[in-house]
DNA sequence: AGAATAGTGTCTGTCAGACAGTATCGC
DNA sequence: GCGATACTGTCTGACAGACACTATTCT
């Protein structure tokens, strides 16, 4: 067994799934139920199954279903990590995938196969993750926010239809840092991957907000 | 053999090695000497080997010295490709790195297990490439761009001292657009990553040009 | 009217492209 | 002087932050 991993090594696919709550960008741990690391906060992660994933994107969209049933719109790349001594089951490779769970679906996360959920801060955790997650967790959230800051907005974050304040709090969620409300809104103006859909929020007691979408030929993050 | 390979997947590293020649960005290619897709145009690559290599990045560093005896300096992950198509020999993971050669270190790449060599254009190699290896390349001229563009100087693709014209050019071969002279020069004078060297060129037959060299403390792109 | 949030108009400083002009070499 | 390349100064338009202003709802 050991031999053999010399010369295949364990591959394994890990999750960092994000949603903004309370004006916080929140990642999704699970309290590991089986060896190796067991009861320990990790990221959701599994072993890649060649016989059944078509590639490692696949494997991490398996991966979120069995372990909390959801099924993210979208999922990406981070980085691999590797090494003999990140897994102590030996050499092995961890492929990093973030995904972005929008707000009006975080009920939809149910517990399977493991003894916990927790949305945890995604930049201070409050528990010390097993493996090398603590490492994976800050290569992914560096990467959402490179994202958001060169312009890819986060609208898998958000429902289907949102107003631009909901959409500039989280985008403020994501870097920590405040935006002016007349030049966050006069970018969208010029951009082309939102469209307004005409309708305004009801039922507040105050001035409604118009509503927005992403438009039809959007598929960025 | 096949059986193992659907639990444990084959695991190669394949790099695009690139420099500047003639004001155009090139890659390195390799005329592959065994099977499979022998006589075929490749990146150079090679199979992961656990009990060798400390990780995927020192497989990579493995594989350039081997085929090529070449050390270089940046080598960084672009992405991992994944599926049982993309190799013949089965389900397999091929995790993509770039690498920058400096131009005055062209003459150090030697040829060995390999049937030739060849610095082909990085963005219409002229050779029909073996596996997914053109859209390997494809993703990694995208990434060395990316970089470039954020202003990340290819410091690493130039000799250890340069002129700013020299660095101009380099980007623009890069990118593909020309720079305004001096606003690409302005950027320079607030930019740390670069120092002068107070030394000039001589012996051109116009007037001498200010040598630069990066920053001591530089480690990035 | 007042609170609350949505949304706009305008000023201003910053910065990048454009481009003309100057500097310094070999011949 | 002339050709060639290095380097600088200045104008200008685009744009982003700041911030005050208006708009529309509910109570």
């Amino acid at each position: 067994m050991s031999q053999r991993r010399q010369l295949y090594p364990l591959v394994s696919v890990d999750v960092a799934l994000f949603c903004v709550e309370d004006n916080q960008l929140k990642v999704l741990l699970v309290k590991r139920a089986t060896e190796p690391e067991q009861h320990r906060w990790a990221l959701p992660g599994g072993v890649l199954q060649p016989e059944n994933d078509a590639s490692l994107l696949d494997a991490a969209r398996r991966v979120l279903d069995e372990k909390i049933s959801v099924k993210v719109r979208h999922l990406a790349q981070v980085m691999a990590f590797s090494g003999a001594t990140r897994d102590p089951r030996g050499w092995s490779i961890g492929m990093l995938f973030y995904a972005l769970l929008p707000r009006d679906q975080l009920n939809a996360v149910e517990r399977h196969k493991v003894e916990q959920l927790e949305w945890a801060n995604a930049e201070a955790p409050g528990h010390r993750l097993a493996f090398d997650h603590a490492e994976q967790l800050r290569a992914a959230v560096a990467a959402v926010r490179q994202r958001v800051e060169s312009d890819q907005l986060p609208l898998h974050l958000l429902p289907a239809e949102f107003t631009l304040t909901e959409l500039q709090r989280t985008c403020e969620a994501i870097l920590r840092k405040p935006f002016d409300k007349s030049a966050f809104r006069r970018r969208f103006k010029e951009n082309p991957g939102l469209e307004s859909t005409g309708r305004r929020t009801e039922g507040g007691r105050q001035r409604p907000a118009e509503i927005f979408r992403a438009s039809s030929s959007f598929s960025r993050e």
